[in-house]
DNA sequence: TCACACCACTTGCATTTCGCAAGCAGTTGC
DNA sequence: GCAACTGCTTGCGAAATGCAAGTGGTGTGA
């Protein structure tokens, strides 16, 4: 019933899961962007998302055990998704992303101050924000300090800066 | 003509160029395996990609200037596919990718033994690897130290050793 | 010189995935 | 009680993918 897999490179292997259009747009904002319900990452994507394509996603990366799902106990009708250990371990490949596009591509506008932050923290910045994300996600103790906010508040500074 | 980006946030520019289930495969067997001919990408890539999709991605990559593509003077009748410098600073990326595949996927099997090595070499090592790719590929002095032939070394030994 | 293997692709066609718009049953807020 | 909102689903045309076969040109051995 699995999808046969291509090969056992372990790059074809993060290709199979991760490997298209979506999946990690979709885990970039519940991650950077906090979105947790099914509404939230349909409306505030800024590429504009499918429901459908978003509602198999949802599914495919719950299913590869990158997200869970859970009732929200404020709101029977919804959903709340949530990041799984995983799934925060793609906090250094994610950042690579960001580093790679912000240099090497040719729109990257200067709306990617928190790319940038992540790529000059590096590593020790990388690992401040995985733990945070598990406290959000997992339940985890929160860590002292807050890089989310670090980086939510320059994104902001610069979305009123410089909007566009 | 441009096709229209759909944001401008940098990890949805690096996916709308290289977010797709071939073009790192490519990218990946250009880079660690050294396959510079379309024939050879084509036969020996473990994934058995299809033919006329290679002819598109090599097009498409070619377009995005992370190929380029010069005239074989060993045999009039061959293309050669070099890296450009963007493609070799994919290096940090590809490595988390195998990273993340090694620990994070199902299937992953011991025949990794490369991904490992860069995982554990870290960005020293991915320096080491694409100080040789700009040798290799964009005609540049090549470093002392052979990293390449280090990962390779180790991949031979483990195919003769624990085939599959 | 002539057949034959090899070169980088193309072409045609069936299957799968994507993308858009609309719809749906249940829930909440006023 | 009714409109707005919840997480999805459905239908359908368009695009991408995958497979097999073919094309025109070239190097190579007899």
């Amino acid at each position: 019933m699995e999808k046969p897999v291509r090969s056992g490179c372990p790059i074809n292997l993060t290709l199979e899961t991760l490997g298209d259009r979506w999946s990690l747009i979709v885990i970039r904002d519940i991650m950077f962007g906090n979105r947790r319900h099914y509404r939230d990452l349909l409306n505030n994507s800024e590429e504009g998302i499918a429901s459908n394509i978003l509602a198999d996603r949802l599914k495919k990366l719950t299913e590869a055990g990158l997200l869970s799902a859970a009732p929200d106990p404020s709101h029977k009708q919804k959903t709340i998704y949530s990041l799984t250990e995983p799934a925060i371990e793609l906090v250094p490949l994610l950042a690579q992303m960001g580093a790679w596009g912000r240099r090497h591509t040719p729109a990257s506008r200067e709306l990617s101050i928190r790319a940038q932050l992540l790529e000059e923290g590096g590593p020790p910045m990388w690992n401040a924000f995985m733990k945070e994300l598990r406290a959000l996600h997992l339940g985890a103790r929160p860590p002292r300090r807050s890089v989310t906010r670090e980086l939510n508040a320059a994104y902001e500074a610069e979305l009123v800066a410089g909007k566009d």
